[in-house]
DNA sequence: CCTACCGATCGGTAGG
DNA sequence: CCTACCGATCGGTAGG
């Protein structure tokens, strides 16, 4: 959240909507209730609505947080001037990166963002759609200089983001595998496909 | 469903089920209301409990049909005597049908199956289990034997897995790259990387 | 931050 | 298969 990093000390709100992002991500965003998210917080649930303005607003929050992020550090890479393969690591590295730091955070954004309510919802996919329209014209460039291999591009893209996206339904800190043979074994995988030999 | 590929009639409690699948899919398990199921079909909604037990025993009709099916053809393929290589080609070509035939049951099933409750939510995941046990010696054995690349079994078997369910937010049956270009670009993709060569 | 409470809507039942 | 209706629970507000 605002405070990732740093020493600031976390606000009421920080703290609400992390707990209620690691509930949503168990229940689902409709299942999780404002009351349910009150108790972990330790308040009534009337009282969420001193530091937010409604669950819609939570939901909001933690969409836009990441997707903002994504969409920076797209922008950063996309813009370098090194190779497609390169970029397609760094690309791989961002999202496994950011789906093991906030872990539930990404989860409540991949699987709840369709609640988002108008006109939120469409701002939401045309980030996302830009953010994809970015990543397909790498693997284009890729192909035309010859780097990558002859795979239709968005096959190729959706199978990276799907196989990093499943990361949040198995991994798990401190478990085997680790968080680098896993970064290192996705790469792998991935470019060892796509990859021209 | 119960009437695929045969010529039996559907139903009422067959059209009930795959019109909840279809706005279950797109709401979610719990945002999508009995009432909403019973518009689709044209009746009233305490009509709904004339065919079904309860909006539970939908989910669990979806969950179970289609994990019956998975199972299945697991033992098929485990129990050949082909290589390894032929038992993943054939595990990716049968996740890849399943999701596109069974489109709506395939996301409900892979995407509801927490709201599920027990003893039914323990059923399944057992069948999960079982189901992801046999993947990993399929790998396990592939690596013995030389013929994939030494690759995490977990990261191989869940890039495979979230790569082909991630298809269920993109394909779509009449666009390009149509179903054929996919089974062989997503084969190309995942068994060129985890192939020896 | 709490108590008290609201209108709306949910899954499901009774009875025909 | 419908009308009528239920108890429960939801997100949110009033007022302090």
């Amino acid at each position: 959240m605002g405070t990732s990093g740093t020493n600031i000390a976390k606000t009421r709100k920080d703290v609400i909507i992390e707990e209620a992002a690691i509930l949503i991500r168990e229940k689902g965003y409709v299942a999780a209730t404002m009351r349910d998210i009150a108790a972990k917080v330790g308040i009534e649930a009337a009282s969420l609505y001193n530091h937010i303005q409604s669950k819609q607003h939570i939901l909001h929050e933690i969409c836009f947080k990441l997707a903002d992020q994504y969409t920076t550090k797209m922008s950063r890479i996309d813009s370098s001037e090194e190779s497609a393969i390169v970029k397609l690591k760094q690309l791989i590295e961002l999202h496994i990166d950011i789906n093991t730091k906030y872990s539930a955070l990404s989860t409540v954004m991949n699987d709840e963002w369709r609640h988002l309510k108008e006109p939120h919802l469409s701002r939401f996919l045309e980030l996302r759609n830009s953010y994809e329209r970015k990543f397909l014209r790498i693997i284009y460039e890729g192909k035309e200089q010859g780097e990558l291999r002859d795979i239709n591009p968005k096959v190729a893209m959706y199978s990276i983001l799907g196989s990093i996206r499943w990361l949040q339904n198995w991994y798990s800190p401190g478990k085997q595998p680790g968080l680098e043979e896993i970064k290192h074994s996705i790469t792998e995988l991935l470019l060892g496909g796509i990859i021209n030999k």
